[in-house]
RNA sequence: CGGGGUGUGGCGCAGUCCGGUAGCGCGUUUGCUUUGGGAGCAAAAUGUCGGAGGUUCGAAUCCUCUCGCCCCGACCA
């Protein structure tokens, strides 16, 4: 992609309805658009950054069995007043109506839709586990949307749910998605910080929250210090809760970590609330109905997108880990006037393009701006391209995350991207 | 919903107290210069001052109502 060409406004002013950083940098690289409070138009740079993390989240659900869905986001009341949540979710959720005067709303969450589409088809305990997930945009009518996209309205969020014959075996899926969710969350980049946590609406009794440490989060975590080196079997048993949850008596002799946290994933183990308000049933061996222990999974993708952000920028803007970046490089062409430097840019940009998304500066505009854009954009690995260096037939490879900047040829820059 | 702010060219703001017909910086456009860290010079364009009503010879400014947005609290991926 040249930058002449894509779409990615720019700018040095840091708008003043932003307070936290990743807010600020989303809108001054031209990742996201406002459109109302707490519902954001995604550009071209935010919509890389959510299907780069989609991909991750997709490949690991697809790894533990689970089927990706979509469900339709807009729903019948009726659907939510069988289980009971219609009512129940009050002035968060989002009602609709259609032109015959029909009650419908915005998804929120969608245990129901899940459990109606397993209601519709699946009979046999023969056919648990079942689970379903998938990546849609919900909505929830907050109180108060603040920091961007960290608590939107509208966001996408990655749900799944699963139906299991017994308690033992949703158990067993449960901790599958344990591990998966903390699998992604490395994937991309992050340190995740597992802490048991209330069930909320969703109902249950076994619930943990996926918290990713950073100053501005806006939960207050306690857990033990070796949590953070512990292995996955060993995290679900570490003392770790937020700060709700806190009881300085259940953790005594314990050493003690504290940190802000942003909330980026939960997952819920909540038995037959809704197969059984629902009716949703399969016959076992015995030819008795039996009605599924549920579980259900949310990660909240768009409020990743700013969480990873939150993790990993400096003053000069976002510093992207090569799982979530946008571009996998980006080549500066200092001076679009210099004959060495065109062919150079041009001689690079066509080798990478065959195999990485490359971002390549090919606009006519100050040596500063471009290498400014390109820091506030933040893409991994920058290959600049000078006259000065170009004269001696080499380029400057500059890593972003380190900072460190390698000088190489053309050809070995190109070698080193595509081995 | 309660409390606190705010709304003025694309963005950031001044002007509001003390009414007199709108200004600054950035960005944008054109030309020239420049080219290794948010360029220089010159010229130019862009505003129904959030909306409605009112007071007044005259309203961004005063009054009434209204809407949007931001921050602090309860809720959540």
């Amino acid at each position: 992609m040249l930058f002449s060409n894509f779409f990615a406004p720019t700018s040095k002013e840091i708008p003043a309805e932003a307070k936290i950083v990743s807010h600020r940098l989303m809108l001054r690289s031209g990742m996201i658009s406002r459109t109302a409070s707490g519902i954001y138009s995604w550009l071209p740079l935010g919509v890389r950054v959510l299907d780069k993390i989609s991909k991750i989240i997709c490949e690991e659900q697809d790894k533990i069995g689970a089927n990706r869905v979509c469900f339709s986001t807009i729903q019948p009341a009726d659907l939510w007043i069988e289980s009971g949540r219609y009512d129940a979710y009050g002035k968060e959720m989002l009602r609709l109506k259609d032109r015959k005067d029909g009650d419908f709303l915005y998804s929120p969450t969608n245990e129901e839709q899940a459990t109606d589409v397993f209601r519709r088809y699946v009979k046999s305990y023969r056919e648990l586990p079942t689970f379903l997930y998938q990546i849609n945009w919900k909505f929830r009518d907050e109180i108060r949307p603040r920091f961007g996209v960290m608590r939107g309205r509208e966001f996408l969020m990655k749900d799944g749910y699963s139906f299991d014959a017994d308690f033992e075996s949703a158990k067993r899926t449960y901790e599958k998605v344990f591990k998966s969710y903390m699998t992604i969350f490395r994937r991309i980049g992050l340190t995740p910080v597992p802490v048991r946590a209330d069930s909320g609406a969703i109902g249950g009794n076994m619930s943990h929250e996926f918290q990713i440490l950073a100053d501005s989060g806006e939960s207050t975590l306690y857990y033990e210090k070796k949590l953070l080196s512990a292995s996955d079997d060993e995290l679900m048993n570490l003392f770790a809760v937020s700060e709700e949850k806190y009881d300085p008596a259940s953790a005594v002799g314990k050493e003690l970590s504290v940190s802000k946290g942003i909330e980026a994933g939960h997952i819920f183990c909540f038995g037959t609330k809704y197969s059984k308000s629902m009716n949703a049933f399969v016959l076992n061996e015995k030819g008795e109905k039996i009605f599924p222990e549920m579980g259900s999974y949310g990660i909240g993708i768009s409020r990743l997108a700013a969480a990873v952000i939150e993790a990993f920028h400096d003053d000069r803007g976002i510093i992207w880990p090569e799982a979530a970046a946008p571009f996998d490089v980006t080549v500066l062409n200092l001076n679009t006037k210099n004959e060495r430097c065109v062919n150079a840019t041009s001689e690079i940009y066509k080798a990478l393009s065959s195999g990485k998304e490359v971002l390549c500066d090919d606009r006519d505009i100050s040596v500063g701006e471009k290498l400014a854009d390109a820091d506030l954009i933040g893409i991994p690995h920058q290959i600049i391209i000078g006259p000065q260096k170009a004269a001696v037939g080499t380029v400057e490879l500059k890593n972003r995350r380190t900072g460190e900047i390698r000088e190489m040829s053309s050809d070995e820059v190109i070698g080193r991207f595509l081995n």
